[in-house]
DNA sequence: TATTCCGGATAGTGTCACTATCTATTCGAT
DNA sequence: ATCGAATAGATAGTGACACTATCCGGAATA
């Protein structure tokens, strides 16, 4: 289903080696060979075979994906299959890796979604981000927003120029890095991890920001106590 | 369980009207009353209840934290429990809230996490960020720096400085929102909100502006063509 | 009066990510 | 050579989750 992955034979190991070194039990490695997450090793017997270091380092990231990104089964499956994909272009399989990363599309379409997704659509013309369209992305942005509208925020789009300008600035260093990478695999292996643990690690100093302001405006450093009795 | 939501009477309906008004099948709406997501209506009789805009406004409000921020029944029961616990402080609401917000913790703590763990309390030290140490975020912050280590990637905490500046704006202006709402219950709602639904929209930009560097760096608008053959 | 709707209780469903068990080998230490 | 541990591969079972379906006696409504 996924699969080859091959190239340094280096070291190699049996199953048991495999899990203490990946840190992810016997039973869920198999789990995975069936669900087509990871390369069948290298058979050497009726009931044995081998595996190497690719192996150690698909399965952390399948990991990372799982734990730190929450994705579930199918889509680490699906970004799987889009990195080992034969797409010549970096960047096919880069928007592969991205549409796989989003769950499945909410059935439901208003009228009112759909003027979302429009605006979405505009905003991202005006910035000269050419998107694939029918990137999930766009939906998911399109329902945020009209959420927020919905519960009396009052913030558009075009206030986020200044966060867009800083998203695009990270996204430069990001995909100057993974193109730097030493083939094209480490390249959208690299993007991916970028995309999903560091856009993991960003939302969460997101939210010790928000604590830790928050605490600030509860309880001035000087002056007036916060509550009296 | 959570419950209690009254003040004006206003308008009142019928479980189908609240049903059709809120998006929500009236199954569901029962299944949440259940759960303890959503208070009792007003008992008019011993099969009968009226509910009103507050039942409405909290539905859309466990659907949002459901369908895009992604939480959990339970997540979402301890976060309501958190905004309508007495806790006189705003702060200590916000901070119930965020605790409640993030996963399970992985039960696994290892020698590396727990050294992760002491950089971002670090980290938080110099940038006098004061957050409750047993703060979920930190130590998923702490893992997702960790994986990134280990898949190679050059960054580290003292890189994100700028990243950091801008959450903190970004949080002092929400927060600055937040405390301007009519009351406590709204303060913390919308508090949760910007949490949830905000930061996946920024997630949502983030990846749109991926994708969008990546197509550009793939295929330049000037000169070259992407690849030969 | 008849049909629809109601609250409340109980039971069932489908998905997900494993986890357990079994068989028939094969390895590896004695 | 022997025997217990490990292995590949197949099948079945588990527990959590978020609903969904059905039923009941009573109330609202046309």
């Amino acid at each position: 289903m996924v699969l080859s992955v091959q190239k340094v034979k280096g070291y190699v190991m049996k199953i048991a080696e495999l899990s203490s070194r990946s840190g992810v039990s016997v039973p869920s490695i198999k789990y995975y060979l069936r669900e087509g997450l990871l390369a069948a090793g290298h058979s050497t017997a009726a009931n044995q075979a081998t595996y190497d270091e690719q192996h150690v380092r698909r399965l952390r990231l399948i990991r990372a994906l799982i734990d730190i990104g929450g994705l579930p089964i199918a889509s680490v499956r699906a970004v799987l299959e889009a990195i080992d994909s034969g797409s010549t272009s970096l960047h096919d399989a880069f928007g592969s890796v991205m549409h796989a990363l989003e769950p499945a599309p909410l059935t439901d379409s208003k009228s009112e979604i759909a003027a979302a997704r429009k605006a979405v659509l505009a905003w991202l013309r005006a910035r000269q981000w050419s998107v694939k369209p029918n990137a999930p992305a766009i939906r998911r942005l399109a329902e945020a927003m009209l959420t927020l509208r919905q519960f009396g925020f009052g913030i558009a789009l075009d206030d986020l120029g200044g966060v867009a300008d800083a998203a695009e600035q990270m996204a430069e260093f990001e995909v100057a890095s993974a193109r730097s990478q030493i083939d094209r695999t480490a390249s959208v292996e690299y993007m991916l991890l970028g995309t999903v643990v560091y856009g993991q690690a960003l939302t969460e100093i997101r939210r010790l920001a928000l604590e830790a302001v928050s605490a600030r405006a509860d309880k001035p450093a000087k002056g007036r106590r916060a509550r009296a009795h």
